[in-house]
RNA sequence: GGCCCCAUCGUCUAGUCUGGCCCAGGACACUGGAUUUUCAGUCCAGGAACAGGGGUUCAAAUCCCCUUGGGGUCACCA
């Protein structure tokens, strides 16, 4: 048996779609699974702007996650070159090989000759079939027309007489169309470039791919790719259809178009992730959800996930190895995929599991690991300095230790700008400051009155401070729940967050009591 | 509309090929309880699905047929 050889061939559209990244997960993992080659090819052929440009963000999204290609951009392999538009020779020739054997023909039709049969076949509910005028032309016609440089375009001459085309599809089973009721499908575009259906089939081909592992979608365009196939004499390889990434809460294909983009927003479990971004992205200088949305794989990398984390999200949309495994490294999918596991129905992708997977796989990173993660968000925002000391990174490293498992995105750690601002100029939540400092009489009172404990205090560890404070409303004969609700809100503004000790350590003394006092004095302005 | 694909809890799925162990299992989400100074977490508990209708069979989520529903695709885009 030949070694297994998949591909993934985008298109450079300046990002990286995630449902797209889920195709290139399977195909990289069949082949890794098989020790195969995975192939990474550029269909660029209707590009017109900088490819190079436009493909950056696509590699970079492959790093991001640590799926390697064995042959392609930055790397070559011995079956390029790998950008289509590179590649014309070999379509030309491709397309000469059909041409001389007659199993294709130069079509002199314009475009809006074909477009108005379409037209009419539709008008009368008629199936449509190109009408193949130019077929009818002599050969003194054709080469009168030819020396008069007339546009034409080559078309596949579609067996019509054939029966059924079919394949035997990994996911699908037996699939077969009817090659009466397939249109002759342009090969060449009139400015001699090929088209999609024909590149690909040429290139999967020349290539040696063996498995086409794609997204349902191009199901369809298969008929005539394996038409194609068989004209051209290659070898047919197996398909594997894999179900698209839907919407959440649909079955419809992930989009990135606009209004679909309007439609997620309104999605429980979506509207999450566009939230996030629009709290995230503009304090690191990166736009909103309008420019980063999480339909690109960007978004997963810039609001802080784990490549852990979205490629344990990506290998189960569509995917399961059995009834319970759910946290799977990625060595451990290598290891045991396979495509008769691959679900048959589109899947949505849930934001919610995501998360949930991200939860995971951040309880397994180091505390040394979330610093270097978190650190940069800091510095973007402009919380810390560009090269923060190591004192800076002491104190990052004991917030993040403090926070635990609060911490789920590294970009997580904006959302404790208290730990960073100056004491003045720390905001409170305001119902939580009515609630804890305003409403309750006693709470000015017992907040100055402890706040002279905290200042004859020399010992300001956690601990220290979890013993000062329980004496104290020992002493006092008072619920713990009297002060400590008070104290948060005074030293942090916030109703909620680590330990209460953990806080007041990791302020220190000077700052609590400035903290305090700042209170104090709000409160006593009424 | 033609062609093609799909159909199990709200979601991702196991089970379907090789009918019985499934009055359907897990995970996420949700709800309730316990724990905790708050939040997060953790632990326990709970609700929640075989689209419908016909067959075949002693027996069907599983096989067959029909209906319905959902989706994809019909370019000189990929």
């Amino acid at each position: 048996m030949s070694t297994v050889r998949t591909r993934f061939a985008p298109s450079p559209t300046g990002y990286m779609h995630i449902g797209g990244m889920r195709t290139a997960l399977f195909n990289w993992l069949w082949a890794r699974h098989h020790g195969g080659q995975f192939v990474l090819r550029i269909d660029d052929t209707d590009q017109q702007r900088n490819v190079a440009e436009a493909l950056e963000p696509i590699l970079h999204a492959f790093k991001w996650l640590g799926l390697d290609w064995d042959e392609g951009p930055e790397k070559g392999g011995e079956y390029g070159p790998y950008f289509q538009s590179e590649r014309t020779e070999l379509y030309r020739a491709a397309v000469d090989r059909l041409l001389a054997e007659g199993k294709a023909f130069k079509d002199f039709d314009p475009p809006e000759v074909t477009q108005a049969d379409r037209a009419a076949a539709e008008k009368e509910k008629r199936n449509f079939l190109n009408i193949r005028r130019s077929l009818e032309l002599s050969d003194a016609e054709r080469e009168q027309y030819e020396a008069e440089g007339r546009p034409f375009v080559v078309r596949f001459l579609v067996p019509r007489d054939a029966g059924k085309v079919s394949i035997e599809d990994h996911i699908r089973g037996h699939v077969e169309w009817d090659c009466g009721l397939i249109p002759d499908p342009v090969i060449m575009r009139g400015n001699g470039m090929p088209l999609y259906n024909f590149a690909t089939v040429v290139d999967d081909a020349e290539m040696r791919i063996t498995h086409v592992i794609r997204a349902e979608e191009h199901l369809t365009n298969t008929a005539v790719q394996v038409l194609l196939y068989q004209a051209l004499g290659y070898d047919v390889p197996e398909f594997a259809h894999i179900p698209f990434v839907a919407a959440p809460g649909t079955k419809e294909k992930l989009s990135k178009r606009d209004k679909k983009l309007e439609k997620y927003r309104k999605n429980p479990q979506f509207q999450k992730l566009f939230d996030l971004a629009d709290r995230v992205f503009p304090q690191i200088g990166l736009g909103s959800s309008e420019t980063l949305n999480p339909v690109m794989v960007k978004y997963y990398e810039e609001i802080g996930f784990l490549p852990e984390a979205v490629l344990n999200g990506l290998a189960r949309i569509g995917w399961s190895l059995d009834d319970r495994t759910e946290n799977m490294s990625l060595d451990f999918v290598i290891e045991n995929f396979t495509l008769d596991r691959v679900v048959k129905s589109a899947a949505g992708l849930d934001p919610d599991k995501l998360l949930a997977f991200q939860e995971y796989w951040m309880g397994q990173k180091s505390l040394e690991e979330k610093v270097e993660h978190c650190l940069p968000y800091l510095v973007k925002a402009g919380r810390i300095p560009a090269e923060p000391d190591e004192q800076t990174r002491q104190f990052v490293g004991r917030l993040i230790e403090a926070l635990g498992d609060r911490l789920k995105l590294f970009s997580d750690i904006l959302g404790y700008e208290e730990y960073f601002v100056a004491d003045d100029e720390m905001t409170y939540d305001e119902k939580a400051f009515q609630k804890r400092l305003r409403k309750p009489e006693d709470a000015a009172p017992l907040l100055a009155e402890f706040r002279e404990e905290l200042a004859g205090c020399d010992d300001f560890s956690a601990d220290a401070l979890d013993k000062l404070l329980h004496e104290w409303v020992e002493k006092k004969e008072i619920g713990m729940g009297r002060i400590i609700h008070a104290l948060r809100m005074a030293t942090t503004g916030k109703p909620a967050g680590p330990g209460m000790f953990d806080c007041l350590a990791l302020l220190g003394k000077d700052r609590c009591l400035a903290r305090i006092d700042r209170t104090l004095a709000l409160l006593r302005e009424g």
